[in-house]
DNA sequence: GTTCTAGAAC
DNA sequence: GTTCTAGAAC
């Protein structure tokens, strides 16, 4: 035998293109058809290439804007649009049971401003880390109505500074929806599903 | 953002 | 010995 790996000869599972630095990975994915679940002439909505719950959406601006630090006041109603979107989408027939969360990371890392739209059941195997979880589930993530009224009062988007946000992920693990806190991610992992409501 | 994996935690 | 987390990735 050589030393060498074993090849990879399974069809891998589809991921996006990845050329470039990863953290444009958004751009390639939003022009990806695979990807892609709607789109109007301002905004683009994907599926997350790593749902953390069963339903897990971005809706994106055409527009360059890098992240929420760039939004201005004049993107006010590109926001309030994302929003309508996002809702839109929540009440289509397939997502009819279930509960949805609006919202941005206070801090994200992929280029090119991004609304989630995710169910909140929290349930799927690419939700790994505590990072993950409390992107999700703490402050770190900020309603989008809460952001569009954030432009509104102050003409930008006010966010928590570095080591607010580093405090959020460092966050003991609570679940979402009952007061139990689970010891680690597989215990986590393992409550949520007494949670699931179809 | 993910993957990989060393070494901490158990 | 196994599970789990957290930090490097050129």
């Amino acid at each position: 035998m050589s030393k060498r790996k074993h090849e990879e000869t399974a069809v891998s599972t589809k991921k996006p293109k990845t050329s470039g630095h990863w953290a444009k990975g958004l751009l390639q994915t939003m022009k990806d058809p695979e990807f892609v679940v709607n789109s109007d002439d301002s905004v683009t909505i994907i599926r997350d290439a790593y749902p953390k719950a069963e339903f897990h959406y971005l809706v994106l601006p055409m527009e360059d804007i890098s992240s929420l630090k760039a939004v201005k006041k004049e993107h006010l109603s590109l926001l309030e649009h994302m929003e309508a979107v996002a809702n839109d989408l929540i009440r289509e027939d397939k997502h009819k049971h279930k509960d949805f969360k609006l919202g941005y990371h206070a801090e994200a890392s992929m280029l090119r401003l991004h609304l989630h739209v995710i169910s909140d059941d929290m349930n799927s195997a690419c939700l790994k880390t505590k990072k993950h979880w409390n992107s999700f589930n703490t402050a770190f993530f900020i309603n989008s109505t809460d952001v569009v009224q954030s432009l509104k009062q102050n003409g930008r988007v006010v966010l928590p500074g570095r080591e607010q946000c580093k405090k959020f992920m460092e966050q003991q693990l609570q679940c979402h929806k009952c007061d139990y806190k689970p010891k680690n991610m597989p215990d986590l992992k393992g409550h949520i599903l007494k949670h699931l409501r179809k």
